[in-house]
DNA sequence: ATACGGTTTAACCATATGGTTAATCTATTT
DNA sequence: AAATAGATTAACCATATGGTTAAACCGTAT
């Protein structure tokens, strides 16, 4: 069950099933959608995964086993921290670019009380010292006590730094509706977003002389 | 259906159906959890509400019209930049504080594509140049064009503030998940969050010398 | 050619759930 | 106290939808 490879059929299930999921949450995904995102018979669904709930933790594992990992590696490479950074922040928005609707995804997990995520964490993300989380607490306590930003929560800063990025792709449609010429300028904003981002977390933390 | 005065028992409706909708979504939600939740008859929500739909839509209203209006507010006092600026932060943190479920009723409606704000955006958030939307975008443009702040795009900068402010609420079950000894320093962490937002962001935004 | 295993399908079933209805209760007016 | 209108309830209905099943399809080995 914790296999990952798939067959091609598999993978348009699962492809389908994540883009239902995450547009209509779990309860709002209708497997008949999901048959017909894909092109195939809905009982080939209940073939392959069993049922809608076996589906959904399918899918969530799948998708966030590979976003956690993605995400992790940036923080692994050596580099100081300006540069170190700098690639997390790029990674992660374009990890998101790739895929808009993951954030959403894994909010409405986790506001449903993240019965998935909890029952299966330990397959999803890295909770050793190795993981992404830990790592990238453990380049602002670092950064920190070295003296190169101010003192700092770590988490505080985690938040803010995922925060920005994640905010930027789940509340663009919210701003889209206001300000409708947002819309084409998207991938110039994506761009000059991470530059933005860096500027703000970098000299935002940096000690102040004066 | 647009006034704004509610019976005791309408209001029991709403505010059950608030919950419901943000813990559940749109179709997750139950009317008979509604109706439970409340202490009220299942038909009671119909005959008040006629269907689930306009319920959805009565509680969005309702909830969203006092949210922008309460956050709109702080940018209409005077003060200079990190004054209003701070003001903003406070308000906003507290609002969410207030109500955790906000950020991910709102965030949910948007992934679905937001046929509700969208229909009835005028009446939840001024869209005129005294919405807070505009405000806020006023406040770093002018700020910007002062030379208060180095030269940024206020959209860029908008996206930051409620991003990094949303997101402690939106992602902490995520990391309470992972580190459950945050789950005590909530409160604490509140507070030590508006301080940290508006360094980042004040000092993350303000010219540099060197 | 045929038998066989894995795959795919149309048709079907059971049930959860949104919504209705008709009756009852309650308070206010006359 | 009778009447009226609004509020509330239990019982019911229609249907959408998750899930099942048995048959058909298809490639491959014998």
């Amino acid at each position: 069950m914790s296999t990952n490879t798939f067959s091609d059929t598999e993978h348009q299930i699962l492809e389908a099933a994540l883009l239902e999921f995450s547009t209509h949450g779990r309860q709002g995904a209708r497997m008949q959608c999901i048959a017909d995102r894909a092109g195939l018979n809905k009982a080939l669904i209940h073939y392959y995964f069993r049922n809608k709930e076996r589906l959904y933790e399918e899918v969530f594992r799948y998708v966030f086993q590979r976003y956690f990992r993605r995400l992790g590696e940036t923080l692994r490479r050596d580099g100081d921290f300006p540069t170190v950074l700098r690639a997390f922040i790029n990674r992660y928005l374009d990890l998101l670019n790739e895929n808009p609707a993951l954030p959403m995804f894994l909010l409405r997990e986790v506001s449903e009380g993240a019965p998935v995520f909890s029952r299966r964490i330990s397959e999803i993300v890295e909770i050793s010292p190795d993981g992404m989380p830990y790592l990238l607490l453990q380049l602002f306590a670092k950064a920190s006590s070295s003296g190169e930003i101010r003192h700092t929560d770590p988490f505080q800063a985690l938040i803010s730094i995922m925060g920005t990025c994640i905010y930027f792709f789940a509340g663009f449609p919210i701003f889209a509706a206001l300000m409708p010429e947002l819309q084409d300028r998207r991938e110039e904003l994506v761009e000059q977003r991470k530059e933005h981002i860096f500027e703000l977390v970098y000299y935002g933390l940096k000690p102040r002389t004066e």
